[in-house]
DNA sequence: TTCTATAGTTGACAAGTGTAAACCTTGCAA
DNA sequence: TTGCAAGGTTTACACTTGTCAACTATAGAA
């Protein structure tokens, strides 16, 4: 259960691997081209960086790098959501929820989702 | 509507403000002591960047300066959630509440808090 | 009046983040 | 065989964030 933190651009390549690995260099950049118009250096300074915090891995099979996830993005996310529910809600999720339904972010339809997945989880748990 | 990105740090500043305001820098620091471990510069840094970011305001009313937060919490919390959310669960909180259960991250107190609260919610926005 | 404790301010530095120009390699087309 | 295009790597820079030692100003104690 290492801590890992990713910066907001690090996200953007993480989501890049976790949707398709292993990925080169090159398909990291023509994926991430449109988006955020990276050059290769640049994706390639990222993917120094989170080798270095062992969120990625690579393997050298001769010619072509491979580039690969070693955290899972449930780990990623949930590591990431507590600091987040931390530092701006206090730790509570019923904060939050209560901020984004005293704006009216959540429509009728996201409210019913929730419900949905609430009532799964109490299911699962009392099961 | 400005959208204030606040760091770790001056989270912990703004909730200082957002508790008890207007506030000297001594009154910051002590409360932040604690926590945090920080010196009046420590503090007063932060405090020039949050001014030069428009979250707080300053008067010089005399001798000591009162700081005072120049945005609201629940604006703040509702950038920092947005953000949050996009890069993290791609815009979706349904994908976050249930990366939270899929973690057994909620008690069944917390599940049934958040089904108050999105009745509440549901009844607010029906009329 | 002089000194000192306390409040306030400056300047600085190291680490982290975003970004890329320019350089190096090498398999292959000519 | 050679030169180059495509891929891969180095180096570097500017900005943000976390942190403070040390300096200045000042209101009262002596």
């Amino acid at each position: 259960m290492n801590k890992i933190n990713l910066s907001d651009s690090e996200w953007k390549i993480m989501k890049v691997l976790w949707a398709h690995s292993p990925c080169t260099l090159k398909e990291l950049v023509t994926e991430l081209e449109g988006e955020t118009g990276w050059t290769k250096a640049t994706v390639f300074t990222m993917l120094k960086r989170l080798i270095a915090k062992d969120a990625v891995t690579m393997e050298d099979d001769g010619t072509h790098h491979q580039y690969s996830p070693a955290i899972s993005r449930k780990d990623a996310a949930i590591t990431e959501t507590a600091s987040f529910l931390s530092r701006v809600y206090d730790g509570s999720v019923g904060l939050m929820i209560s901020a984004l339904t005293s704006r009216q972010s959540l429509s009728e339809e996201d409210i019913a989702e929730l419900h949905k997945i609430l009532d799964e989880a109490e299911k699962k748990q009392r099961g």
